[in-house]
RNA sequence: GCCCUCAUCGUCUAUCGGUUAGGACAGGGGAUUCUCAAUCCUCAAAGCGGGGUUCAACUCCCCGUGGGGGCACCA
């Protein structure tokens, strides 16, 4: 069989969502495992919607998914090829020649100023309940799709369809097999909701007396709460809104492979490398998923956990720099470098994403802390907080500060002397410290604030 | 309304005629602990309904029902 060449063909109209995120990932994935070409391909023909904004959205997104193309737009290492231009804007003089094709077949008409392409078939009368007005059906030959996905599918009857409109600019179902024609598509891995055109198209390429590539039509993505399939403007939807939240993006990759698809054992979390491995059509589902942020973000959590120390505090430090101007981030990054990288790998264990960091750490970086009120009532409600602190105090004035053990030591010491455990101190301690009563270990917490801020935070603090 | 399509725990899914119907997320309980997480153990949780086919059906077929998609001079 020669190469497989597929194609991912967004129309910029649009902010880039988690569906059409998934319907690349699976192209992607299906070159990537034949060892094919896939190609990206920019469906902007209808100009007055489109817009530069959006078709530089579809980039971002895929280049921080890592979905690399072969061949399209150039943009950074990705794109160029032989078959372009990749923009459909761009190719209207090869629409003009292949319309000249059609015409010559026959298979063509004027009506209203537009360009029709003609079913082959019985034609017969029917009031469309829909569209309220009487259309021309044609009981076709039966245009039988033999889906990799979904297996045969078969529509016996459909409608002319317009090919260029009056305006002189042609239609979607024209161009797009147009291009899948001149660029050597051999398989179209597209959302199902394409499945009821997909006959108009196989009717195209026949008329074209090109081979028809074979379809593979994915389940679609529903959305969280609510009826319906997911679109762009339900709550999380966006692809670049998981990107500002600061998750990963293998992460996201790996819970959208899943999303309609699995290795057929019970692995779940698998480095990109195996899923391109293991990623075949027939093992792609054919019902609807519902997206569930839940599980997206306990994969985030567990790729998180095992980013190794370097990257993870260079992706720390890149989420709060595109946060921008805002207080938290500020301070941040404004601290030394050393104390930042230390504070970052103190509560990696601890985060489910970078998203909870500038809370998590704000005290870190500021003496000028909020203090958490039920905390606060929590932590001072039992015993004698205030004679701990004071007691405390004096210990870790001159306790050995050398590592988190030692902290712990002297502080254990202390508690036994008093007949008092670990966590009598542990609680008020954390309160002084950072005002809240969740947060890393607090001895680790207190190594890395560093003996003097320690003191003079645990000095300052007022229990009122 | 017409056409297409799908159907296992709340959610994502395994099972390709014979299983105590398995796993994961979420939820309950417990262990651990320095708070919160994480981790480990554990509990609860499913074959839409009705007909067939078969020695045997979650699995194959049909009919319902329910979900989803489509029905433009949008893509």
């Amino acid at each position: 069989m020669s190469q497989v060449r597929v194609r991912f063909a967004p129309s910029p109209t649009g902010f880039f969502h988690i569906g059409s995120a998934r319907t690349v990932l699976f192209n992607w994935l299906y070159a990537r495992h034949t060892g094919g070409v896939f190609v990206l391909r920019i469906e902007d023909t209808d100009a007055a919607r489109n817009s530069e904004e959006f078709l530089r959205v579809i980039y971002g997104s895929l280049t921080w998914l890592g979905l690399n193309w072969d061949e399209g737009p150039q943009v950074g290492a990705c794109g160029g090829g032989d078959c372009g231009p990749y923009r459909q804007s761009e190719r209207a003089h090869i629409y003009r020649e292949y319309l000249e094709k059609l015409k010559a077949s026959g298979r063509t008409y004027e009506k209203d100023g537009a360009v029709w392409f003609r079913l082959l078939g019985e034609r017969h009368e029917v009031f469309d309940e829909h569209r309220k007005k009487t259309v021309v059906k044609v009981k076709n030959a039966p245009a039988v799709i033999d889906d990799r996905i979904r297996g045969r599918v078969e529509r016996t009857e459909d409608e002319d369809f317009v090919i260029v409109r009056s305006d002189g600019n042609p239609v979607f179902h024209f161009v797009n097999v147009v291009d899948d024609i001149a660029m050597k598509i051999t398989h179209v891995i597209r959302g199902e909701d394409h499945l009821s055109n997909t006959s108009k198209h196989v009717e195209l390429f026949q008329a074209f007396g090109a081979p028809v590539p074979a379809y593979a039509h994915i389940p679609l993505i529903l959305k969280q709460n609510g009826p319906g399939k997911m679109s762009k403007r339900d709550q999380g939807a966006l692809i670049e809104e998981y990107q500002k939240r600061g998750f990963l993006p293998e992460a996201l990759v790996n819970f959208l492979c899943l999303l309609g698809w699995n290795p057929g054992d019970n692995r779940e979390k698998m480095p990109i490398a195996e899923i391109i491995r293991l990623f075949d059509l027939p093992g792609v589902n054919q019902s609807n998923a519902r997206f569930d942020e839940k599980k997206l973000t306990h994969m985030n959590m567990a790729y998180l956990l095992e980013l190794p120390a370097d990257v993870f505090v260079r992706r720390a430090r890149a989420h709060f720099a595109q946060l921008g101007e805002t207080p938290f981030s500020k301070i941040a990054l404004a601290a030394d470098e050393k104390f930042f990288r230390e504070v970052m790998l103190l509560c990696q264990p601890k985060l489910k994403g970078l998203e909870e960091l500038p809370a998590y750490t704000a005290y870190f970086f500021t003496e000028n802390f909020s203090v958490d009120v039920k905390a606060r009532d929590k932590a001072m409600a039992k015993g004698d907080p205030v004679a701990r602190l004071r007691e405390l105090t004096g210990t870790l004035a001159t306790a050995d500060w050398s590592s988190d053990t030692a902290i712990e030591e002297a502080i254990k010491v202390l508690a036994a002397a008093r007949g008092l455990g670990f966590g009598d101190y542990q609680a008020v301690a954390r309160l002084a410290l950072s005002g809240t009563n969740v947060g890393p270990t607090i001895t680790g917490m207190m190594r890395v604030l560093g003996r003097e801020r320690v003191l003079a935070r645990l000095g300052r603090f007022s229990p009122g």
